[in-house]
DNA sequence: CTGTTAGCGCATTCAC
DNA sequence: GTGAATGCGCTAACAG
């Protein structure tokens, strides 16, 4: 079944058949209703790998993250594929899993199909890739890495106002002594969550004991152990920020599994906001990362190829949510309070 | 950059290239060599649209699936992915979101692109659009629905059994008035789930009381209200069944909101296994549907195409696993347990 | 083992 | 507004 087939039918040439598919102006309503009705009755779909060779565009975005394990991105995947498909297009997504070998495969496969623009939700990607994208000029999204000039723009997230927020706010509560479980230091993403905490903590003047800071790889299970390392130093730290939401859901069943209560005892902070943080007991409390407004930002950037007029960055920010896992420490105000004030 | 130009820069001929792109054993080693170099100085990646037109094959499997939001899901895609890539394979991912006009979308981009093959694993589909998938002799392979002839093949799920371990456990525990948390009646999967509870249910000889079926539709929040409604009867259920993990985690939020607690005051079962429910504040008792498994067993189906001593069917056992949200009741062994003891 | 050639199915000139 | 012809980049069949 191919397009010769219906322009047989419907009596006229492959090339009208093919504008009335491609909705060209310039076909009377009539014959395209012919081609149509002959479309339908057999049952035709034209090859997209025919349209696309012929044409040389494939209407396709690629769309790079790196764990689709990790809620945070099919969220993201969602959205994204929400606004390709209301805008005609489709979308490929691929999976790095934070292996660079996976990786190189991914950008391989965007190449092969020559996508019309690569979306990289992974901050994990040799400059030789990102180089073998750009040489060819396709537009390039990243996400909070790589700074913007040609063919490539950027998103970036403000982790450290996000961040920020959730520390000011567990200072005020009262607490002093605040951990932080990091995502692999393997990962730039990780590596920024980590510097803004540093970042915060110092702006606040609080105490940055190295112990205090313990390494997970944003899954639950590591969240889970990292909590059990920190459970073990006494006196416990009063408050421990996540660096995502896996990692603080295990942290939370670590917690959970001794005696203490969160957040009676330690107080707690995850980092995405992804769906399920809602609902875990106690409710998570969290920085939200939104996620429909990075696809849509992604998805500009990639279809307003023209680049004229268009700004090349987009600044998100992250905003605090609060439930129930952060309340004032057990131990009463710290008497440093004043201090704090003082900063 | 195409075959062409590699070509020229190896001295060879296109036909060539491509015998060395595909690995041709009838190809010199060093002609070979002499091409792969010239690929690599031309950083060339052939063009797939071209590849797929020109050899009839897309070596591309479709997967379609119905919400991606839902972490079986994506655990699913990724042991699918994982295993097309070392055969070499790629995989389309759609989504349908439950949505009968994105379901055809889906179907209709699998056609376009001329997939190998397709596992539709939602349950969700109109026999208009397998049908078009059909008579273009497509493999595929459907989870849970369709029975298997021609180049149709099935995976089913011993829902029953699944569930009947549940049951089984928590009657063992003591229960006999249980509840169940649906899924939408809308959809296939969930149909069939409540349908085998309340087989299984008749089989323990226990009531099914009408309000003790609530309708939830497999989402966190859909979990939470079902589980509100059942809160409101006076007496509570002792135990609740839900059709997935993402309606028990909205479920115990719910039970946790009241001064109930979970297993003490209501004892809770999930029905998947994702990840997560091992996290849950207390860990979820669920019953365990194998992602990998399924992934492996669609692969093979869609893959072993040649069909010839293929078997069509293939059964997964879902397991229980016990973990934290099940214990005896509250109100103590019910009078009930002679009788109980006699079935 | 390697080269030549003819499509694959469609979009796109360029005429009409 | 419509048709005929060319080419997109590659594979496959056929020669050699």
């Amino acid at each position: 079944m191919n397009i010769k087939e219906v322009a047989r039918l419907a009596g006229v040439s492959t090339a009208t058949v093919s504008r009335t598919i491609n909705d060209s102006e310039k076909v009377t309503w009539e014959t395209a209703e012919r081609v149509r009705k002959a479309i339908q009755t057999l049952r035709y779909y034209p090859n997209t790998n025919a349209r696309a060779l012929g044409s040389g565009r494939s209407s396709l975005y690629g769309l790079i993250i790196s764990d689709i394990t990790n809620p945070f991105f099919p969220e993201l995947v969602k959205s994204f594929e929400d606004i390709a498909v209301r805008n005609g297009r489709e979308i490929l997504v691929a999976n790095t899993d934070y292996d660079p070998h996976r990786t190189e495969h991914c950008v391989s496969r965007m190449l092969q199909r020559k996508v019309d623009g690569v979306a990289i939700m992974t901050t994990e990607m040799e400059p030789r890739l990102i180089e073998e994208l750009s040489r060819r000029e396709i537009p390039l999204v990243f996400l909070d890495t790589a700074r913007p000039q040609g063919n490539v723009s950027t998103i970036t997230i403000d982790y450290a106002a996000g961040i920020g927020a959730a520390i000011e706010h567990l200072y005020t509560l009262g607490h002093r002594r605040i951990a932080f479980i990091s995502g692999s230091p393997a990962h730039k993403s990780s590596r920024a969550r980590l510097e803004a905490f540093r970042k915060n903590m110092r702006a606040h003047k609080l105490p940055l004991e190295f112990e205090d800071i313990v390494q997970g790889d944003h899954t639950i299970e590591g969240g889970f152990r990292a909590m059990q390392q920190l459970l073990e130093r006494k006196p416990v730290p009063q408050a421990v920020l996540c660096s995502n939401d896996l990692t603080a859901i295990g942290a939370l069943r670590a917690v959970h599994q001794t005696k203490l209560r969160v957040p009676r005892d330690i107080s707690l902070v995850g980092f995405d906001d992804i769906t399920i943080s809602g609902y875990t007991e106690p409710p998570l409390t969290t920085v939200r990362l939104p996620r429909a407004e990075i696809a849509r930002a992604a998805f500009a950037a990639l279809h307003t190829r023209s680049g004229r007029g268009h700004k090349r960055e987009h600044v998100v920010q992250p905003s605090l949510v609060l439930r129930e896992t952060t309340a004032p420490p057990a131990d009463g105000a710290p008497a440093k309070k004043t201090r704090a004030r003082a900063r």
